[in-house]
DNA sequence: CACATTTCTTCAAAAAGTTTCATTTTTAGT
DNA sequence: ACTAAAAATGAAACTTTTTGAAGAAATGTG
């Protein structure tokens, strides 16, 4: 059997059954405990699954309620320093804030409470439930919800952002190549993320360290466009952004 | 059981109960105490509940977390019947359903789960959140954000619903009068209401008995214009209806 | 205060994870 | 097609984490 191929059994096995242990995927993949656990260090690092001990767990968001995903999430400690940073930083009271659908920016919203007057206008239902939990004043994006990223796209979320103007957006990335393209998997976010930092008079790109040198489908904007918060970056990652990048890097 | 796995198992548990003890705990997964009180420390270190002499409390804010309470809603069983009711008889495979935002309609998505390519377009926030974890594809309506019922409203709202044809709309109301007015206390949200219902072949209200004879500020529809569908009804609540009036009985 | 629970502490067994290494399988170059 | 280098695999020894039990300490109740 194949590496792919075996990593593919194990990432449909894990997103169905939400968590399972070593012994299923070596019963599945007739493979050892070593190979498997390999494989699962492999696929962590890639964002495909949680390694937990005993097993894998799934980070797709299909049966869990949000709270519970937003807490399994990868790098989770490193999200909410980002957005306590981000939030702290760069909003003023009275702004009106647009926060793309993400795990990484859903963190901004409980530092949003504490500013007064705030404005949250977001694609992401999970972010406007909690933004309206939090008691702020909430402008939701509709059209079409993606089944997995619970991400608003399509036609009418594109034109309902272009008739609107935003303080700040928040802009959330799932990779940031050498040359400063910002990239996302699917075109039809990434069409809705350009929106979202077009119409704002300030723009930033959310991305841990571990977006750096990474390369997806849909280009959605470049680095001298926006400015980019990351967590604290090693000298090689800096190297494998571009020179000119405008950079904050949290705490 | 992996660690995970458990600990979702109590989350679920201390949150449906509000308060549970040890015992139970043990019981439900088949675990020791020691490792019931080493999983709670944990969870509270989390936040994601709160440790209390013999047991355990949830700390879920209910008066702000309607998915929630849904649940320990006024007349949760009939709103259930009433939906489980309305699903069956009046939606059809392949069927566009528009569902209000709403305890009561919310209910409606479960049911709408097992009958084949459905698509739900709704105002609700939870509603759409809730349609797509059961895997069913949704569009929501986009606009200012109601604080208080995560209902979707505004002009914005309105002109997204206008623009949409719907086979079914399933509408939530408040009062129900004599005289055969639908009302609704929110002007905003009678509005809404009044759209979801013109942009739909057919168009059914949702309100248990409680409602009937009741009188909110805004009307927002007439019965003739609609069907009724509501709970076992006595005689002297049919008689404060209209003579007219299109009702179902749920069972 | 006495009593019954509940919680905390400690410890050893069990389960899971890591590291290392010899062996097999792939890959790439000639 | 052949061979050497690189990568992947499975097994073993060893480390860490998790678990349940038993006794001590703390807590709530009448």
């Amino acid at each position: 059997m194949l590496t792919q191929e075996r990593q593919s059994i194990i990432e449909n096995y894990v997103n169905q059954h939400e968590v399972c242990r070593v012994s299923e995927l070596c019963d599945l993949t007739e493979t050892s405990e070593s190979t498997i656990r390999r494989d699962l260090i492999q696929m962590e690092k890639n964002g495909i699954l949680k390694r937990v001990h005993g097993g894998a767990q799934s980070v797709k968001n299909f049966s869990r309620d949000v709270s519970q995903n937003v807490r399994f999430n990868l790098n989770h400690d490193v999200k909410i320093a980002l957005a306590q940073y981000a939030a702290s930083n760069f909003v003023q009271p009275g702004d009106n804030v647009f926060i793309d659908a993400g795990t990484t920016t859903y963190e901004l919203v409980p530092f949003l409470a504490d500013i007064p007057n705030v404005k949250i206008i977001t694609n992401g239902v999970e972010t406007a439930l909690c933004s309206l939990n939090h008691g702020i004043k909430t402008i939701l994006i509709g059209g079409e919800v993606k089944d997995d990223t619970h991400a608003v796209i399509g036609q009418t979320a594109l034109s309902q952002i272009k008739a609107m103007n935003f303080s700040v957006s928040f802009v959330g990335a799932n990779g940031i190549e050498q040359n400063g393209n910002l990239t996302t998997p699917d075109p039809e976010e990434a069409a809705i993320k350009a929106a979202e930092i077009k119409q704002a008079r300030r723009a930033y790109v959310l991305a841990d360290s571990s977006k750096i040198g990474e390369r997806n489908f849909a280009v959605f904007a470049h680095t001298r466009d926006v400015c980019v918060v990351t967590d604290q970056l090693t000298s090689s990652q800096k190297a494998a952004l571009p020179a000119d990048i405008n950079l904050k890097e949290a705490k």
